[in-house]
DNA sequence: ACGAACCGTAAGCTACCACTTACCGTTGCT
DNA sequence: AGCAACGGTAAGTGGTAGCTTACGGTTCGT
């Protein structure tokens, strides 16, 4: 499993979305995340740890409390990694297009002309 | 919860995320993706129909079998989903970096103009 | 019409995931 | 030193996601 399908894996739960969507538009602290969300401090905790490991945030100890924030790199990741499904998708479908046409010829031989 | 994010929901989960990979270099049918994936022919099935649910991937029906393919366009739109976190974090981050400018002035709080 | 190939769905089970409460360590202030 | 605020982690629980087997429906060939 490459680094960036884990991190696809990790932002598949909501509440996690919902974490680095905040998270994205400013750091925040355990606390004031738990304060933004319907689940109590140590499931932000939790959360927040699974995203670390996969790298989608970054935490920076400000006295004591510890902001979380988003990287900026490995998010960029993850829309490359879409981008290839998505580039392969496009392209699967264009050659699918001409043997199409090529069959067109192949049912009708005759010249087109 | 919007369409975007149901989609990134439902790529959470690895196989979903082989299934996707497969069938965005050629549209394949049920069985060939379980003679492919490590699982049974009905857990496709349900996979296929919760990406199918979320509009991840579109099916056509031919003789007996069913064949089934990536929907770009669906692709294109969780891309941008994370265009959107990954755009605010960076905003979020250059405006940091600015208010530590800021900072530095007001440490030395001289008239700016 | 019969059989074969293909697929969706129901039923059931297991494992894991997300959550809570309780506890403990750390940091900073007075 | 003592207190308060903050946060990580262990332990335990409920729900559900993902898988399998079993069954039924549809389409094509003979």
């Amino acid at each position: 499993m490459t680094n960036a399908s884990a991190m696809l894996t990790a932002l598949g739960d909501p509440t996690r979305q919902s974490i680095i969507d905040a998270l994205s538009r400013e750091p925040l602290a355990v606390g004031e995340l738990a304060r933004v969300l319907p689940i109590s401090r140590p499931a932000v905790s939790q959360h927040l740890k699974v995203l670390k490991d996969v790298g989608l945030v970054l935490d920076r100890q400000e006295g004591t409390r510890r902001l979380y924030r988003v990287d900026p790199d490995a998010l960029a990741q993850v829309r490359e990694h879409l981008d290839g499904f998505w580039a392969r998708s496009l392209t699967a479908f264009a050659q699918r297009t001409r043997s199409e046409e090529e069959n067109d010829d192949q049912d009708d031989p005759g010249d087109p002309s």
